[in-house]
DNA sequence: TGCAAATATGCGCTTGTTTACATATACAAC
DNA sequence: GTTGTATATGTAAACAAGCGCATATTTGCA
């Protein structure tokens, strides 16, 4: 029960319920910079609001050069789970629509599957300037992540 | 999606997810003592934290004499029908279970299907006595309630 | 009308949550 | 080392929750 009630205190709130439900979409992960620009919100909100989420072992994140992709964690009680799932079939009206839209476009931005521009402070979206071919160097495989404190 | 975020802060609560938990489980509706007996919670904070359901519009009471029964929406979102659905698959647990097992002892007191006795300030159970006849007259048919303001 | 029972609510207090700004950390490239 | 980019976090202010107590409101009955 202490689990459902810190997963629901987790989803109640607007700006992490739209961020779940995009992780619900890209089950691989986004990077923080992605969020930011799909949600349009600043980026210490966005990482805080992770964090959040995190504490409530909701998603889980892995480096990649200096990004970090955040994702839904796996093996998540029952009840939580389906409350997600519950949540996700929310995804599709208004606010959450735009997030999802603006998050794709970002995405298709991406080079061999993984982010490689950062967040624009304010844009708008065709300023964004794909930059350096990513660091393909050590951590490129999937596994559980340090959940560094 | 303004509807699910409501719902999940309502629920974001152990009081008020134990009260769900228990009005899931009996669908007609239980009255304020009843969920005060099988809590062991003061009057005034169930009160609270019904009302605060009803404010989310999880919930609807009526009132049937001096006492109110409060039951589930009907036709609530679809979306919020699952949360409640994943959440009530929780009310199987440790502090779930005590409710559960509290209120359907107090739930043997009624007569003819209605509550005849108020909550005990502090309990033991046995101390409990079924009081005068329940008033039959009028608002006996289920029909939807006032949401009095 | 007056009393008692069941429920609701106003108020003060304490505690937790959200935001915004600035700054810190981590990593990559030079 | 320095610089630049991506992400995280300390802190303070604004705001909202939850609790406890007392009291108000609603209803039934004598």
């Amino acid at each position: 029960m202490h689990d459902i009630i810190s997963a629901l205190k987790a989803l109640a709130d607007p700006t992490r319920l739209r961020v779940i439900v995009l992780l619900v979409q890209v089950p691989d992960g986004v990077c923080v910079c992605e969020l930011v620009d799909a949600l349009r919100l600043p980026q210490y909100q966005v990482s805080r609001h992770l964090s959040l989420l995190r504490a409530a072992r909701l998603v889980e994140g892995r480096r990649r050069g200096t990004w970090v992709f955040y994702r839904l964690r796996s093996g998540l009680p029952r009840a939580v789970t389906r409350v997600l799932r519950a949540i996700g079939a929310a995804g599709s009206d208004g606010p959450a629509a735009e997030d999802r839209q603006r998050l794709h476009r970002r995405l298709r931005l991406r080079q061999d599957g993984v982010c490689v521009v950062g967040y624009v402070p304010d844009h708008p979206f065709r300023e964004i300037i794909p930059v350096r071919p990513l660091p393909v160097s050590k951590g490129a495989t999937h596994h559980a992540p340090s959940t560094h404190p």
